[in-house]
DNA sequence: AAATAAAATGAACGCTGTTCATTTTATTAT
DNA sequence: ATAATAAAATGAACAGCGTTCATTTTATTT
């Protein structure tokens, strides 16, 4: 039995193996610029060795796209150990930028790229975890915002939605280049500066 | 000369056949799913000829992204026969989205792709043209906002670049299948109730 | 040491974007 | 009208892509 054991961690370990290597050249050269016979030269296996492991590229890219959303759920976790919610949510979206930003290229699989969902459709669980786990806690944030009187007259699910969407707009046309190509007055602070108009909003709900 | 100005013409014709070729297809069954070799097939040429016309896809894209915006931009133009600033703005937002859930291929090509920035990296002129147009209509409904009087205390770009972001989020998260695979209580309203609360969250500024 | 099972392999397939020598077509000069 | 020239269109060929699968290598069991 402890063959068998041993055989299950093994193929663990190389799976995690691939994932590594996958994530590095994906960093190091972006998502499109990588290929399944770069991943496998990477880890010195060959090509085929990636096939038994994974069913396809998308299969790849969706694990990724969960191993991202782990990093980003621990971005989130530490900031709940701030009880007043409105000073969380305000500091999750700068989180969330950081993130972003820091991780351009995983962030476009997580939110962008049409491959986790895809992979989802040939799936047995359709459902996106990963997406329904990061968006709650940024839901019961607002939630928590509401209990205490903030945020009259809104919505808890739409105003959260509104929410997700600013930052993610902001995050998206910095890490596609639509800031640095139109003429800001100041590029270099536009994001800053956005983002604390949204704060200064925050505060008129 | 009158031939040099026909074969001129003759040249602007087929290239506005192959963009509207290629504007058929990627509408039909998505950018990465549309190849130079469809679309010369598309419109009876042979490969080798859409590579006379154009340096290479991205030059294709590129063109495609400037009709686009073209496209856009007088969506916007329409809305610019209300007198009212803030009326025309909540209008714009709501025009913004519509045309990019219409046109989601053309909007993801705009908005997200790096192939026309790729494009303007390897051109003489390296500035966003399209992208300034249009975002300089929005930047001076806001400021005309601002001159009326609302929206005290902010300031016009980064407000003007917090409501493209939020639109713009939106549209991102629906055109890339976000919405729907986060289990919304209403998932086919949440576009529109979560556009209300920026309505409302835009009376309070 | 032989038989069996599991894992790793890499050549091959049909795609892709791109190039460029060759052929076809159109224009100009005689 | 015909020959010479210029312009335009062509498609085979190249390297690289994701993917498959018969074959080989390695590990386990008998």
């Amino acid at each position: 039995m402890s063959t068998i054991d041993r055989k299950a961690k093994e193929k663990e370990a190389l799976k995690a193996l691939i994932l590594k290597g996958a994530k590095k050249l994906f960093v190091e050269k972006g998502i499109e610029h990588t290929t399944i016979r770069n991943i496998a030269e990477e880890i010195n296996y060959s090509v085929g060795t990636v096939y038994v492991y994974f069913k396809d590229k998308n299969d790849i890219l969706h694990d990724l796209h969960t191993i991202g959303f782990q990093e980003l759920d621990s971005y989130f976790m530490e900031l709940y150990t701030i009880e007043d919610p409105k000073e969380r949510l305000k500091k999750m979206g700068f989180a969330y930028i950081k993130f972003a930003i820091e991780n351009s290229e995983m962030y476009d699989l997580m939110f962008n790229l049409k491959a986790p969902i895809e992979f989802l459709k040939d799936s047995e669980n359709e459902d996106w975890d990963e997406g329904c786990t990061a968006f709650g806690l940024v839901k019961k944030t607002i939630e928590e915002c509401i209990n205490k009187g903030y945020f009259k007259g809104h919505n808890v699910e739409p105003l959260a939605f509104m929410v997700w969407s600013l930052v993610h707009g902001m995050c998206c046309l910095e890490i596609h280049q639509r800031i640095k190509n139109v003429n800001f007055t100041n590029p270099d602070t536009i994001l800053y500066d956005g983002y604390n108009e949204y704060l200064k909003m925050i505060e008129k709900l």
